[in-house]
RNA sequence: GGGGCGGUAGCUCAGCUGGUUAGAGCGCUGGCCUGUCAAGCCAGAGGUCGAGGGUUCGAGCCCCUUUCGCCCCGCCA
């Protein structure tokens, strides 16, 4: 296969007779002479159909050419004149005298022309002409640059690629699954699997030691601009590794990633959970923000005069409060009070801070004891943040980040940071433990001893600017400790044999130390191109409604498929 | 399940306080044009104003219902 790519012709190519293939691109008649660009994957370059030019068929063209059709052209490179020189694509110095031309196909005219901006709806519709566009093209390639560099490092350092089923059996916890129905067995369902999680687990029992795959992972849960119903991790488990082992393997796979897009990651941060949810507010806490930490004024206040704070400080609440410098006008620090209500929060304090002059409506009623350890927290000048309503520290979270961005306070640049050691356990709503990572995460400590809920567990999470692009974890590898886990989450026993009973086979009988990992392939994308939505760097995405308006799926199936299955639709 | 924004020509959008025949740019069709590259100039075609109902002398505009798209909360171990 003869394979010239379009931007590689330059004047070098002078006066060489070429083919080349591809579509029609915009077409200038000027009668007489007519340009028009050929385009492929590859690029772009100008075709000259000329009358005076011997065999070039310039009428024929005109009559017959019209955008977006698919073309064979035959003619000769030339230099093109000096004033006719288009800097701004990479073969602008020549142009492709056509001497003979080929319609391969024709197109209707179009909806929208490839690389034009369109909405949602009519790019998923026609979703091969938006794709057509140098912008998704681009995007795609870089997804296939992403993949190649996976599979390239994990080959050299001798992980295994092995398939896992995508029919698979439902599990309890966790997402909504997506179910299959079985034929064979009437009344049965597949499950798609949200993850490999439980295989790798098996395949390390299996002695395979070094797994990997870039795998789709299915969760039937509601859209964001970062959530498609299925997507694609890359994912990994290793035997006999150590949580650092894990993290230092990921982070060389990532570095190199970012550098094959040029860009040098700095070394990542590690930061304790408990530390991400203190300053931060939450466990992907986003570093790029140039905006004031956190901070715990629970104690100033606790027995304070003003009532907003301490009598919620009474109820078991903290207080949270964070400095953000600069000047705020009357009008911003109201839309800041809207901003708060909206996420929840009763109301929110704001004092301003010049110096040690502290100017707010509320600051009357505080102490001079009380004001003197606000100074002490606060040392710098600006606004003075505090909220005291229910999970206080969350919410401040937010705030800090939409002030932050609405000010322009971000850094330039990509900041990761692993969140490691997140607690074993959290209290659901119904008040039982449940994990806050995943039940087969291994503790940090003794699971049989120690009080559940103080229990950190051996978990990380990649973080970059506020997102998180994977997370992993050493997993547990003794059956009695898994059981263990089931038993504090309140899962009986004939439901973890049933639900997990090969899992607990196959930590019964030899299953070595293990952890891994899993890293979100389009969110990494996503961040690495700095695009919005994930559905930027996915082929075929869905809308928000999980819907295809390229294939209509998902659709009604005949009756007879039902029939087959024995499955019947439920009126109305 | 909830909150917000939106749906007007093939595409991107404007449309005032409810008032005559709903507009623009691009695209499309035809004509002119020999150096453009988002070509230019002239002319033309193109509309169920997402759908249904209501208020009104009169609705693209107001009200109700519904549907689709996007952003967010819940949810996503």
């Amino acid at each position: 296969m003869k394979a010239l790519s379009v931007n590689s012709i330059n004047t070098g190519y002078e006066r060489r007779e070429i083919e080349l293939s591809g579509w029609i691109d915009s077409i200038r008649d000027h009668g007489g002479v007519m340009f028009a660009d050929l385009r492929n994957r590859s690029g772009k370059i100008q075709l000259v159909f000329d009358a005076s030019n011997k065999g070039g068929d310039y009428s024929g063209a005109v009559a017959a050419l019209r955008a977006e059709f698919v073309v064979r052209v035959k003619g000769t490179v030339s230099k093109r004149p000096e004033d006719a020189v288009n800097k701004k694509i990479p073969t602008g110095e020549v142009e492709l005298k056509v001497m003979s031309f080929e319609i391969l196909n024709e197109a209707l005219p179009l909806p929208f022309y490839p690389g034009e901006k369109v909405g949602d709806e009519a790019a998923l519709k026609y979703r091969f002409l938006d794709l057509r566009g140098p912008d998704m093209m681009s995007n795609l390639e870089a997804v296939d640059r992403i993949m190649r560099i996976t599979r390239e490092y994990f080959a050299q350092l001798g992980f295994w690629d092995v398939p896992t089923p995508m029919l698979t059996k439902s599990t309890p916890e966790g997402a909504r699954d997506y179910l299959v129905p079985s034929r064979t067995k009437a009344g049965s369902f597949f499950a798609l699997p949200q993850s490999p999680q439980l295989f790798k687990q098996v395949l390390m029992a299996s002695g395979v030691e070094r797994y990997y795959q870039i795998t789709r992972c299915f969760r039937d849960e509601d859209l964001r601009a970062d959530r498609q119903p299925e997507f694609t991790q890359i994912d990994m488990e290793m035997s006999f590794a150590s949580s650092t082992d894990i993290m230092e393997t990921v982070w060389d796979l990532v570095e190199k990633i970012f550098a094959a897009f040029d860009h040098k990651l700095p070394q990542a941060l590690f930061m304790k959970f408990e530390e991400a949810m203190a300053s931060y507010g939450s466990d992907k806490p986003d570093l790029s923000l140039n905006i004031g930490l956190l901070s715990d004024i629970t104690e100033i206040f606790r027995k304070s005069e003003f009532k907003v704070f301490s009598s919620s400080v009474e109820k078991g609440n903290k207080i949270a409060a964070f400095l953000c410098a600069g000047d705020f006008s009357r009008k911003e620090l109201d839309d800041a009070v809207e901003d708060a209500k909206k996420l929840g929060a009763g109301g929110l304090v704001w004092i301003k801070k010049s110096g040690d002059e502290l100017k707010s409506p509320v600051v009357k009623i505080f102490s001079d004891e009380e004001k003197n350890a606000l100074r002490k927290k606060f040392p710098g000048d600006g606004v003075i943040f505090a909220g005291s309503t229910g999970d206080s520290f969350c919410l401040m979270g937010e705030l800090r980040k939409i002030f932050a961005l609405r000010r322009g306070m971000k850094k330039e640049g990509f900041f990761p940071v692993w969140v490691v050691e997140a607690p074993l356990f959290e209290k659901n709503a119904q008040g039982r433990l449940q994990a806050v990572h995943h039940p087969f995460t291994a503790p940090i400590g003794d699971i049989f001893a120690d009080d559940p809920r103080s229990l950190k567990s051996h978990s990380y999470d990649l973080v970059i600017n506020g997102e998180e692009i994977g997370g992993g974890s050493v997993r547990i590898h003794k059956a009695r400790e898994q059981i263990k886990v089931f038993e504090i989450m309140g899962i009986s026993e004939a439901e973890y044999r049933e639900k997990f009973g090969f899992l607990l086979d196959a930590l019964s009988y030899g299953c070595p130390p293990h952890g891994g990992f899993a890293l979100g392939m389009e969110r990494l994308a996503v961040k690495l191109l700095g695009l919005d939505s994930i559905r930027d760097v996915i082929a075929f995405p869905k809308t928000q409604n999980a819907f295809c308006p390229l294939t209509h799926a998902p659709d009604v199936v005949s009756e007879r498929q039902l029939r087959e299955l024995g499955l019947k639709l439920a009126d109305e």
